[in-house]
DNA sequence: AATGAATGAGCTTTCATTCAT
DNA sequence: GATGAATGAAAGCTCATTCAT
């Protein structure tokens, strides 16, 4: 009987461990040892490194997408509800700094473009933020910019502003969030 | 005796290398073989892989800072001067792509951290681009934010475009550059 | 209670893989998983990966020795029942490439050559083929060579030959094997 | 620069290590070990565990191409030029077990197939052997069975009572091994 | 100054066997 | 009796760095 427990503890000892030191400073064996089992145990719930990687950010995609919807204002207008979902990921990055980073690694890694092209290109339901653009396209109040250059100019921002935070170079309280968030909108609204 | 054509022979090689294959597929053999010199050689010109890397972005961001500066309108207003500045940057990273693999693969690193560290707290000459948002906030033009958030908001999603560029997910020609940088400015002016 | 189906299913899985991939291509949990069991109950059966191994050989000796002398001319002379046995021998291992490939890895493995030791040196019932040469030697009718030596220059290129034929190197048609069969006692008789 | 006694060296191990062990048995980390190397040396001189396994089958090759053709009878008849090779193999590995043994795991394996096949089928020059065979032929003095089943009635023998002798099953001494020689001529003569 | 052969720790993955359920 | 999750040693191979030449 396989234990979802187990399966849990190896990815939160993957996470943590590429959080902390990249993919190449996450052996297996390491892994492994710091989720409690032995190395031999991760094959049995991961086919490689690359799929466990992989689910990884599976199971932190979903935890993300469940912060940004919380409370969401979704009969308010576009702009209310992309400051309420920019200010979510921030302070969900803020107050998981392990996922964050984890996040940071995969993202600049083969890993993160493939997912991106996918969710860019791929016949997946769109993402709570592509809908959000379309939405404010439709309504002429957001710059006709394509949706990669959208995201770039919004969340790419917000991403940043989380290291920086991280790497302890800003302090972001809540004023200087939600006055990020705003600068963000004010980029590419009309 | 050093000589700096075997000098930048290697970097060249380790640029290549690294912007094609991540700094894990850049084994130093390969870059030694490619730059025309034996292994060990590259340990009289360099300390370490490190520092090859390390001196590798340091003659890289020379030919930027130069590429951005070029035809730079000094005695125009702060905006003028900041369109000039995004504008020649995406132009130099779409112009050579080798360059700005390189670049993302630096940044998205511990040396970028670090690297990014020493140009806010270090004690180096102030770049350009810090000189002229301290100079656009003594003119209460732009958004009183930290310093990387500024950069967060205006530098960052013109690295995001490119990087989408070579992606291919958008085609950044002439005017989506021009309308892209200026809604960067649109997000940190008052 | 100790099901004789679930142990003939083992040894068919196992003849199966180590026909198909070698011993070392037969991992447990594939024959388990192919004989319809867990991995665990293939040991309440057979003592080890060996046991198993020389279980499904043993399995597979009887079979070839019923097939070699059905119709055995039995009160035909030496000649007449050797070329029978040939005859049979090679197109069983025609007609069942699995069980030949079989064999063949058993027969160029330590399992084998212990097998060997054992027929020779043991003191099981002697092998019908023994006992044939040992009547031709008797009639002197065959070279006086050591039992081996006769076996090597007589069933020894009938398996080569069925070798090349499932390697496609020949095709052994009813005519090539009469004359091969024929050859064999030839360089035997006297 | 390489030193061909390390290469030697190398070969030396594996060989020695295959034959005692098989594939399976002679780890890389061994084989260095043995040869007086790092693990890692190995790679400087071969490509992978498959390239340094058929150096060594091609090495010894030659080795036993030489001892074959030592005092060839050239202008003898063609079965008197048969025996002189089949004396000459026999002796030479009785006399170099270690050598014998790794021919054994050598052709009782995938790379033993794939090296006949080219042997049979490729575009290179004909074994000393296959020429034989072909002039007896031509003079229809043999019968005429395709070239893999005339090996197969006199090769193979000779390469099975050497394993017998290597077993200890038999002892083959001068005068047995002519006997057996010619008993493979006689399998094959008209 | 330059070479490149040598090092050996480190990597991901496999698999025969055990044992708690 | 049967299960199958867990084990952990071992495999082949890579590569930053050193040092005798």
């Amino acid at each position: 009987m396989i234990k979802p427990e187990k399966r849990d503890e190896i990815i939160r000892a993957a996470m943590e461990l590429i959080a902390e030191h990249g993919f190449h400073g996450a052996p297996m064996a390491l892994v492994a040892e710091r989720a409690g089992v032995a190395a031999g145990t991760i094959y049995r719930y991961f086919e490689s490194k690359d799929d466990l990687i992989r689910e990884t950010h599976a199971r932190l995609e979903g935890q993300i997408l469940a912060a940004l919807t919380e409370d969401y204002p979704a009969t308010q207008p576009v702009r209310e509800r992309f400051l309420h979902i920019g200010r979510k990921l921030v302070e969900y990055f803020i107050a998981s700094p392990m996922e964050f980073r984890f996040m940071e690694q995969f993202f600049n890694s083969p890993y993160g473009a493939a997912h991106r092209r996918e969710k860019l290109f791929g016949n997946k339901e769109k993402s709570i933020i592509f809908k959000l653009f379309e939405e404010a396209l439709e309504q002429q109040i957001i710059k006709p910019l394509p949706l990669p250059v959208l995201c770039a100019l919004t969340f790419g921002p917000l991403v940043d502003v989380c290291r920086d935070h991280a790497l302890e170079f800003i302090v972001l309280d809540e004023a200087l969030i939600a006055q990020t968030v705003a600068a963000c909108w004010d980029g590419v609204k009309l």
